[in-house]
Order: structure tokens, then C-alpha cells, then sequence
RNA sequence: GGGCCCGUGGUGUAGAUGGAUAACAUAUCGGCCUGUCAAGCCGAAGAUCGCGGGUUCAAGUCCCGUCGGGCCCGCCA
């Protein structure tokens, strides 16, 4: 940086004395008509530059023209500040350096919204200028961690025998999972690349070719609708191993993310070693093979209580095969029916025909279930005195406790009591956000059943492995069979998944075969795949944490966009380049395309 | 494809039930000011209330449409 000595958060007590010459921006012009004081900002911090008529009054005159966000160039003598003056808040705040010369590199326009200071902007304004939302500390700071922690894993892979390995961004269009992002072939009318939802198959080629470890800080794009946590275009890391079972991943994945947050951020690890749930104990217990396990509020299933008592709702669904579940809101026993009536609304929305209820008053009130005052309830006057009992006994309600419970298909009470949870952990203060609660879900189903298509689908991938003693089920009793799949599970967020792949001809035919995908479809899509499987596949698996959400959350921020330095728009449109856009007829004819809107 | 929320000087907000000069803070511009660090004090300028239409004597406010942003459902192997 020849056009400046030091940066502006480097200075301190011991470079007094000496004639420094500094360049960044205004951050801060502060004239009192004699003495104008700079805070010059540059990617390193913030250094307090004194203008005095005494010492140069060219430069004087330089900082009177000077404005907020100015480049400038500002030569001068580093001096500690006066006793008294020193600014602690500043970690350059000990010294200042006194202007002999100043220029301005370049003056700015008054910006569109504040750059020294974090307060709220409409979030379209920021993208639109996201090079000067990008000057804030915010995003400054999110970028900088996000920079820490992918050289953390370069760094930490490379040591354990990994290499980096780049794969095709023009690649094959397949039908599966994830709608894609198409580029049109100039050189071949009528056929299309297709952007990589992931590197899947290709690194499972580059195990086919030998390399055994291989990692890839590798771009996704996904043509669907965006969310908080999706965008369409998204960073995984991405990673396969060969010779390997699923322990061997996940202790890898383990030290790794346990390493990055301990070293790299400043939040807490909840499980160390991280926690595991089976797919079916996470739904069972908490209703999502996603749950935040930062809080307990644990759902309970009562359907055993619930069969053949008084209240018919009950016992009509368990009778129906439905089950009764529910979760224990403690401390909300004084909520009112109007704050009832939101959850009923929250669970509506999730298809639960409604929300029963049964509320303890808090400690002073009337103690025994069946006098009068014991509870107030939707459905307690149904049920005897002694199966009321029951129900708070099994879900540990105490005084002051409020009980939740949804009866329904056991799909439907999981889904609408885990948003239950959600938003009363969120409401009760429970969901800290400085601390990340990591754990590990294993033994998925190895394949759903797809109503509408009337087939099996596959669970991951269709080159996910099935349990090595669960292969007999495909044949018999799919549903009951587990994949070898495993995801890594954060704060209610999935941030990682992957899986064992099926490295053996015969079985991955067996698995097309059960998915009705039919050999000649299979060999259209992925016959370089099966071909590839011919020569020498070893056993092999891999996973792929998504950097984003990550970062995201060793953040603390509420979305991704705010750890991406050019994000797009929930209607994936760039605010700023204003993209997409019209292409000429000139471009379009090249590629032999016709419109039609 | 659908539901909900938001859009008012550059920025962030206030403007119940429609009522006359659209308020506040901050930024901007000018003046004063030699120890501030969110500098201070004085003054000035700055808004066709996202856009279009409608209801009404009267619309920032009510209605319809539209554009943009956000949250969510569907979707995301």
C-alpha cells in the first residue's frame, strides 16, 4: 500500500513521534471552527486525524471541504493524545495523528443512508446500494467472520488429507430434487447446461478417480422460492471421502464445527460431544427432524389417556388411528383465552383442527385436581378427575403451567405442536441466541411414500446407501428400511447433510428399481454414473454443510442475506445490478432462443 | 400459485374514528466556535405521502388495481 504507511486501526502509544502517512474515509468530520477532527475509517479501524491552522493551514483548509465518506490522504506525526482526551472506546484511542498535509483522493456524494452508524434502513435501499451497506460495521464484521471461518476449514481439511478440488459450473440438467437454472448452448441449438444444485455426483467421481479425500467451498444454485435461509444461488462446503462409514464423517464434521466455534466465534457449543437423536425419537419428541434443542418443551403423547376418555375429539382420533400430543407451556398458565385463541391460530395454520388446553393456576391457588378453581381447561370437564391427573402427571405440569395438545394424524399434531414450540420457545426468551445447540440426526427412512405419485421416493439422494442389514427390507418392507444418511442439525436449522453412497452396481439398480425409475430413464440421466460405478468404485460417503446458514448463525443474524455480500431479493431479482435482465434479439438469435410471454 | 405485513422530506419514524399550514429526530446547506469523539449553538432549505384509478364537499387516512420489499404456506431429492 504505497499510498499509505500504516492503516487507521494500527497506530498506538509506541509509533509516537513518527510522521505517518494514513488514507481511508471520513467516517466522521467533527469542525470547530479552528480544530476540525477526522475520524478516517479504512478496512482496519478508525484513527482520530487533528486539523490545526497552527500546524498546516493548507491542510486546514483541505479538512474544511472535507465531507462524510471522502477519500482522503492524510500525512502527519503521531502524538499520544493529551492526558484526559484519550478515547477508550477507540482501539487507536490513545493517539491521534496531527495533519501536516491532507488530499482528497476522491469526493463522495452525500450517501443515501448512514454508514457510521448501525440503525435500521429499509432493507430494498441497502441491496440497492449494497457497496456502501457493505462500509458498515455489520456487514463488515459478518464478512470478515464469514472469511475466518472458511480459511479455518481449508486449513483444518488440508491438514487432515484433503484437497480442493473445482468442479463444472456448466453441467447436466437432471430431473430430480431441485428445479435448474438452465444456460442455453450457442454451440449446440436446443440443448442446455444446467447450473449445479451441488457437486453431488462429480465428487462422487472424484472418489470413483482415486483421490479418496476431497473438499470444495462450492457454489449451489436452486431455481425455487426464496426464503430467510435460501437463496438461489448458496455456498456449501462440500465433502467425500472414500473407505469410510458414516462414524468416520461425522467425527470428522464434529471436530470441525466444534473447532470453528470455539476458535472462530465467540458463542457456545450446548453438546460436546453433540448430541443424537434417531429421525423417529427427533419426531417423536419434538415433532421435526429439525429441532432446536437449545430448550426442552419436549411433546408428550398422551393418545394412551386420550383413548376411550369422555372427550370425544380425543377419543375419536386415537380410536382413528390419530394420536393425542402434547407439550407443557410452563409458566404461560395465566395466559388468557385470547392468547390461547393465537396459539389455536398457529396450530391452525398447520392443518391441526384445533388446540385443547389446560391451564394450572399459579402456586396459591386452589391445589387438587377436582375442587373447584384446580384448572381451567377446554376439555377437562369430559374426563374424570383421576385421568386429568393423569395427563398432568405425564407431561410434569406444575402450578402456574399451561398444557397444549393437538389430536390428529400423527403427521399433522408433530408439524403444529413443533411450530407450537417454536414460537413459545421464541416468546418465553428460551431460544439463546449465543448459544448453538448442535446435534445430529441418523437413521432416516430410507425412502417416503409419495401420495400423489403413488411411488417411493427416495428419503436424501438416490445414491444414498440403505443400512447394510436393512437391504432385505426394500424387498419386503421399504418403509421400515433406514439410509444411511445423516444430517447435522443447529438451533432448528438443518446446516448439514449427507450420506454413505451406494457404490455396488446391483444394489443401485435395486434402488431405481424400487423408485420406478426405469433402466433406460436411469441411463439417460446418469449412465456416466452407473458406467463410472463398473470401474473400481470404492465404498465411499461424503456430506455438505451449508456455509451461509452456518455463518449465519455464529452471527446471530435473522437471515442469510446479511452474511452474502451481493445477495438477491425474495423474488431472486440483484437490486443493484438489476439483474435479471432483457437480453438483445441479437443474443437471443445467437443462442437460437425464441421468446414467449 | 396462495396468505399476512410494510411503503410519508436524504434516512428513521409520528400522523385513532377522513377535515384546512403533513409533525419529530437526524442528515444536508450557511453562520459562529481551538479539544471534540453521536461535538455544541444559531439559521435555512428540503415531501406532488410508491404509482394509477375510484368513493367523498374533502383522502397520507377508506375502496380497487398495480409496483417494490419482507415473513410464511406450497416448493426446496
Amino acid at each position: 500500500m504505497s499510498l499509505k504507511t500504516h492503516t487507521c486501526g494500527q497506530l498506538r502509544p509506541e509509533h509516537a513521534d513518527q510522521t505517518v502517512t494514513l488514507a481511508g474515509w471520513v467516517h466522521r468530520r467533527r469542525d470547530h471552527g479552528g480544530l476540525i477532527f477526522i475520524d478516517l475509517r479504512d478496512r482496519w479501524g478508525i484513527t482520530q486525524v487533528v486539523f490545526n491552522p497552527d500546524i498546516s493551514t493548507e491542510a486546514h483548509k483541505v479538512a474544511h471541504d472535507l465531507r462524510v465518506e471522502y477519500v482522503v490522504k492524510v500525512t502527519g506525526n503521531v502524538r499520544r493524545r493529551p492526558p484526559g482526551l484519550e478515547n477508550p472506546d477507540l482501539a487507536t484511542g490513545e493517539i491521534e495523528v496531527l495533519a501536516e498535509e491532507a488530499e482528497i483522493l476522491n469526493p463522495a456524494k452525500t450517501p443515501p443512508f448512514y454508514i457510521n452508524e448501525d440503525s435500521p434502513v429499509e432493507e430494498a435501499l441497502r441491496l440497492r446500494y449494497r457497496y456502501l451497506d457493505l462500509r458498515r460495521q455489520r456487514m463488515q464484521r459478518n464478512l470478515i467472520l464469514r472469511h475466518r471461518v472458511i480459511k479455518f476449514i481449508r486449513d483444518f481439511l488440508s491438514d487432515e488429507g484433503f484437497i480442493e478440488i473445482e468442479t463444472p459450473i456448466l453441467f447436466k440438467s437432471t430431473p430430480e430434487g431441485a428445479r435448474d437454472y438452465l444456460v442455453p448452448s450457442r454451440l449446440h441449438p436446443g440443448k442446455f447446461y444446467a447450473l449445479p444444485q451441488s457437486p453431488q455426483q462429480l465428487k462422487q467421481l472424484l472418489m470413483v478417480a482415486g483421490y479418496e479425500r476431497y473438499f470444495q467451498i462450492a457454489r449451489c444454485f436452486r431455481d425455487e422460492d426464496q426464503r430467510g435461509d435460501r437463496q438461489p444461488e448458496f455456498t456449501q462446503l462440500d465433502l467425500e471421502m472414500s473407505f469410510v462409514d458414516r462414524e468416520d464423517v461425522m467425527d470428522l464434521i464434529e471436530r470441525l464445527f466444534t473447532a470453528i466455534v470455539e476458535q472462530v466465534s465467540d458463542k457456545k457449543l450446548l453438546f460436546k460431544p453433540f448430541r443424537r437423536l434417531s429421525y423417529y425419537e427427533a419426531m417423536d419428541r419434538f415433532g421435526t427432524d429439525r429441532p432446536d434443542l437449545r430448550f426442552g418443551m419436549e411433546l408428550v403423547d398422551i393418545s394412551d389417556i386420550a383413548a376411550g376418555c369422555g372427550f370425544r375429539v380425543f377419543a375419536e382420533t386415537v380410536a382413528g388411528g390419530g394420536v393425542v400430543k402434547g407439550l407443557n407451556a410452563s409458566g404461560c398458565g395465566g395466559y388468557s383465552r385470547k392468547q390461547i385463541d393465537e396459539l389455536t391460530d398457529l396450530v391452525k395454520k398447520f392443518e391441526a383442527k384445533g388446540l385443547a388446553w389446560l391451564a394450572l393456576p399459579a402456586p396459591g391457588g386452589a391445589a387438587q385436581v377436582g375442587e373447584e378453581g384446580a384448572v381451567r381447561s377446554s376439555f377437562a370437564k369430559f374426563l374424570s378427575d383421576e385421568q386429568v391427573q393423569a395427563i398432568i402427571d405425564r407431561l410434569d405440569g406444575k402450578p402456574g403451567d399451561l398444557l397444549l395438545f393437538v389430536a390428529d394424524r400423527p403427521e399433522i399434531a408433530n408439524e403444529a405442536l413443533s411450530r407450537l414450540r417454536g414460537t413459545l420457545g421464541e416468546r418465553l426468551g428460551l431460544r439463546d441466541p449465543n448459544v448453538l445447540a448442535l446435534c445430529w440426526v441418523i437413521d432416516f427412512p430410507f425412502v417416503t411414500w409419495n401420495e400423489e405419485e403413488q411411488r417411493w421416493d427416495p428419503s436424501h439422494h438416490l445414491f444414498t446407501a440403505p443400512m447394510d442389514e436393512d437391504i432385505p427390507l426394500l424387498d419386503t418392507d421399504p418403509a421400515r428400511a433406514r439410509g444411511q444418511q445423516y444430517d447435522l442439525v443447529c438451533n432448528g436449522y438443518e446446516i448439514a447433510g449427507g450420506s454413505i453412497r451406494i457404490h455396488r452396481r446391483e444394489l443401485q439398480e435395486k434402488v431405481f428399481n424400487l423408485i420406478g425409475l426405469e433402466m433406460e430413464d436411469a441411463k439417460q440421466q446418469f449412465g456416466h454414473m452407473l458406467e463410472a460405478f463398473e470401474y473400481g468404485t470404492p465404498p465411499h460417503g461424503g456430506i455438505a454443510p451449508g456455509i451461509d446458514r452456518f455463518v449465519m448463525l455464529l452471527a446471530g443474524e435473522p437471515n442469510i442475506r446479511e452474511v452474502i455480500a451481493f445477495p438477491k431479493t425474495q423474488s431472486a431479482a440483484d437490486l443493484m445490478a438489476g439483474a435479471p435482465s432483457p437480453v438483445s434479439p441479437e443474443q437471443l438469435k445467437e443462442l437460437h432462443l425464441k421468446l414467449d410471454l
